[in-house]
RNA sequence: GGGCGGUUAGCUCAGCGGGAGAGCACCUGCCUUACAAGCAGGGGGUCACUGGUUCAAAUCCAGUACUGCCCACCA
């Protein structure tokens, strides 16, 4: 077996094991308690990244946890088409090729999709296992199998049977880039630094009235200047009519309270078809939208002059006209905030349009309550204010996109008498007048409508299937705060609506992964991490172990180096601990657990510990605290049992054949049995290897084929005890303080003379008398004698630590070599002064410090306290020489 | 403009009413027959600031300062 453990070697063999005997099948008939979640479905749109990989490790944690306590876990794996983000990608190699999708045509199109789909659904796949994910892999799922679609079609009917869909003329968020309608939370709003255009409208009769703008163009669509009604400074002009510059339309100036009168010039531009507000005002006035930008963003003939000029081109030349002509009184800089696509950053353009939507409210206010009530509970709670806040606020969802790649909305629209027909199965002819020409209707739907069934439609929805009756609602949702609204909050709106229950009972809301600075991490900043050479650098289960391990409620995960090291040198910990242990079980039968009789008290303290251990990392989970649940077991893995217990085993375990050779063998194969099987779930490749290698204890029953399925180790009443805690720590204090009085001295400190250790309780008498040679043994010397008081020894000197329980003293080498140490000492310090004054000399000349040399300044001042530091150690020793 | 977080050792983070901690980095001594990805020992923190509550505050309350994120139609 090799010295250090090497991932790469074990990882692959495992997952075909896994995979061969199916172990993570789920079973609808099983009498074991049900468990389940469904995967955030990974977007077909690329390889896995830093963030999925967290997300589905804490998933995997728990699925893995749960079915080693004994449940029927069904953990649904699958993939979304991700509808619009899919477009962008596709788009992007067609634009390499020199073509648009419009050329291409949608049937092209789809095959293309679906090639994209073929390739990148499967390797999110292999990635997935890959990072060990236990997903049931005969119910993987597409957001547009035939059973989802299917899903699709049925909600998208009924919803618009309850008069909760429609079709309206609106206003949207339009993506000129996407081509496409995009909802609210597509839109992601960025402060930049823009301009503040104020320009002066003629008024018909003489006189002006000026307006500021941010958006010049749309001033080609104004329909009416608006002020406040009690707005003295411009009552006169109510009911005037002002010119459009450059169109020359004549518009009238009304008075609406929408107008802030402490704004700019207290006046506004109103243009109902290219501002949100605008398009309100417009409604409530009566006025009539101007379109003047078409789906390409490109200025209609409306915009006369400027008709086809791109926005941003008709912008400048309609800014130099103004200026020409003397109606441009001001321009300023100014902070705006601006709507970019989400998935392709082209800046949104507000436009009027004929959508579908979804009435939300209705289906909110139960989505609320769920929440509110504590049916649905969310981990960490803050989440619920956010969840809240959104819910309270919201609006009508616009789920028609003007995409192909998607579920097609089954609507048609007759060709003759121009009645729409929503219906499950394809009509053919129109129920109205009979006509035969029909025409579906050409858009897709939001790639979210979908995957908020997805808690239900995964599980054979609308089918009643064995599936949906056990596992549903299901049990934990693990996901992104960033798709709380997106996601989870459609989810139980949807859930609630068809299934008539909640979607899920627990939502556990993993942070963001960010880099190793704590920066969110970002394609633009180039400090994008790939999960695969993480995995390939690190190990799995050690990156495994470092996401959990930085997983605390309510806090995003930087990818520290150093946490990542730590989980890799834990790996090897392990490793090594097994194949120390491994020899030992393979030497003599062993039982599981130990027999008490002949059970050291070392024996004793590590099985109880083990126990405790167990009942901490059970609680931890619980409560989805996989930070603790890491903690515990890291501690108890390296600090207690492989600091102690296997040191103080060893001269137990050198000797096979007796009671107390035995005693230590049961125990440690009892202790690496549980501690692997607790550590599965966090580190599934390494603890499957090393739980395999082991020799399985005497008599007992066959081993499960794999450690997955062995149990999750709990409390053992029986093991714990108190005595033996209490008397080990008592040992460990002693060796502690033996090693530091030593520690620096080594060449004082006599072998061969005992140390005093004078106890204060009667307790610690009896502790230790029983354990001299353990001290011995630790702290590689002679046993300490114990007394009642230390005496003096001729020719020694003694030096003293206290213990919460006992004086300790150990005695030094005395005379010549005392003298020859301290004068070693004294010529040290020496060389060390000499080398601190040329650094204080360089710290004196630094004077003024430029920013560049801040650092090596820095350098400098560390070594010089490291250099300040030795020399008071070193006196510090001299003055024990000298007691 | 609202809302939610964060600020603890050089770095990444636990702790959240009585002892200031972990991993990594650093220093010293060790290749001790499981592990040098190791062993033993060590240094390092007015727990952002101010005020309050309390016998007791890193921990509770109020405010301040930075900082991150979410939401929002102010032209």
């Amino acid at each position: 077996m090799e010295r250090a453990f090497d991932p790469a070697r074990v990882e692959p063999r495992w997952r075909a094991l896994w995979e061969e005997r199916s172990l993570y099948r789920a079973d609808p008939a099983s009498d074991k308690p049900p468990f389940c979640m469904v995967i955030p479905p990974p977007n077909i749109t690329g390889r896995l990244h830093v963030g999925h990989g967290l997300n589905n490790t804490l998933q995997d944690m728990v699925a893995r946890w749960k079915r080693m306590s004994g449940y029927d876990v069904l953990w649904v794996p699958g993939s979304d088409h991700a509808s619009i983000a899919t477009h962008v990608m596709i788009e992007r190699e067609l634009e390499k090729e020199g073509l648009t999708r419009q050329q291409l045509g949608r049937e092209k199109f789809m095959e293309r999709a679906w090639a994209w789909k073929e390739k990148f659904g499967g390797e999110i796949g292999e990635q997935l296992r890959r990072l060990g994910a236990s997903c049931d892999w005969s119910r993987e799922r597409f957001t547009m199998d035939p059973g989802l679609s299917a899903a699709v079609r049925e909600v998208f009917v009924r919803l618009y049977e309850d008069g909760l869909i429609y079709r309206d003329r609106y206003l949207i968020n339009w993506c000129p880039r996407c081509r496409t309608a995009v909802s609210d939370l597509e839109v992601v709003h960025k402060e930049m630094q823009g301009k503040l255009w104020t320009v002066r409208y003629p008024l018909e009769g003489g006189g002006w009235i000026s307006v500021a703008t941010t958006r010049p163009e749309t001033i080609l669509g104004d329909a009416a200047v608006a002020v406040h009604p009690e707005d003295d400074r411009h009552r006169a002009v109510v009911g005037r009519t002002a010119i459009v510059p450059a169109v020359g339309r004549r518009i009238p100036v009304v008075a609406d309270p929408f107008v802030d009168p402490n704004f700019g010039t207290g006046a506004v531009k109103v243009t109902p078809a290219h501002d949100p507000n605008d398009f309100l005002a417009g409604r409530r006035l009566g006025l009539d939208p101007i379109v003047v930008m078409d789906e390409s963003a490109r200025m209609t003939s409306e915009a006369g002059p400027y008709s086809g000029m791109d926005r941003f081109v008709c912008r400048e030349r309609l800014l130099d006209q103004l200026r020409s002509e003397g109606l441009l009184l001001e321009e300023k800089d100014h902070l705006l905030s601006l709507g970019r696509c989400q998935r392709c950053d082209t800046i949104v353009e507000p436009m009027i349009s004929l959508q579908w939507f979804v009435k939300i409210e209705p289906l909110a206010r139960p989505a609320l309550e769920a929440v509110e009530s504590g049916r649905i509970r969310f981990v960490p709670d803050q989440w619920r204010k956010t969840y809240y806040e959104w819910m309270r606020n919201i609006k009508d969802w616009c789920i028609s996109r003007q995409l192909w790649w998607g579920h097609r909305i089954p609507a048609w629209y007759c060709d003759s008498c121009g009645v729409t027909i929503v219906s499950r199965r394809d009509p053919d002819k129109c129920g109205t007048c009979g006509c035969l020409s029909l025409t579906q209707d050409p858009d897709v739907l939001d790639t979210w409508f979908s995957s908020g069934l997805w808690a239900f439609s995964t599980l054979g929805w609308p089918e009643s299937t064995a599936e949906l009756r056990r596992y549903y609602p299901t049990t934990l949702l693990v996901t992104g705060y960033d798709i709380i609204f997106f996601w989870v909050a459609r989810m139980v709106m949807m859930g609630l609506k068809f299934m008539d229950e909640i979607p899920f009972k627990d939502v556990y809301f993993n942070g963001l992964v960010r880099d190793a600075k704590g920066e969110k991490i970002s394609k633009m900043k180039g400090n994008t991490v790939d999960f695969f050479e993480l995995m390939e650098t690190y190990g799995t289960d050690a990156v495994r172990l470092t996401y959990a391990s930085l997983s605390s409620p309510g806090s995003d995960v930087a990818l520290a180096p150093g946490r990542l090291d730590g989980s890799r040198a834990f790996a090897n910990k392990i490793w090594n601990a097994v194949r120390f242990a491994r020899p030992h079980l393979e030497a003599g039968a062993w039982s599981s657990p130990p027999r008490r009789e002949h059970l050291s008290e070392a024996d004793r303290w590590i099985l109880s510990r083990c126990s405790r251990v167990a009942q901490v990392v059970d609680e931890a989970m619980e409560s989805y605290r996989f930070d603790e649940a890491t903690a515990a077991i890291y501690r108890f893995a390296w600090h207690e049992l492989c600091d102690w217990y296997l040191e103080m085993s060893k001269p137990a375990l050198a000797a096979p054949n007796t009671p107390a050779g035995e005693a230590a063998r049961g125990t440690l194969g009892h202790v690496i049995d549980r501690l692997l099987r607790m550590l599965h779930p966090f580190m599934p490749f390494i603890t499957e290897e090393l739980w395999q290698s082991l020799p399985r204890p005497a008599g007992s029953a066959d081993r499960p084929v794999s450690i997955a399925i062995a149990l999750f180790p709990l409390r053992e009443p029986e093991m714990e005890d108190a005595a033996a805690e209490r008397a080990l720590e008592i040992l460990m204090e002693q060796v502690t303080v033996r090693r530091n009085l030593a520690a620096g001295k080594e060449a004082l400190v006599a072998r061969d003379v005992p140390a005093h250790i004078r106890p204060f309780t009667e307790e610690a008498r009896q502790v230790l008398e029983r354990h001299r040679d353990t001290i011995a043994g630790l702290t590689r010397s002679a046993a300490p004698q114990i007394v009642q008081f230390s005496t003096a020894r001729e020719g020694w000197v003694p030096i003293r630590g206290v213990t919460s329980c006992t004086e300790f003293t150990l005695f030094l080498t005395g005379g010549a070599e005392i003298e020859a140490e301290r004068a070693r000492l004294n010529k040290e310090i020496e060389r060390l002064a000499k080398e601190l004054t040329v650094h204080e000399a360089k710290l004196a000349n630094e004077g003024f410090l430029s920013r560049a040399k801040a650092e090596a300044v820095e350098k400098v001042r560390a070594g010089h306290r490291d250099l300040t530091d030795r020399i008071a150690r070193i006196r510090k020793t001299l003055e024990q020489l000298g007691a």
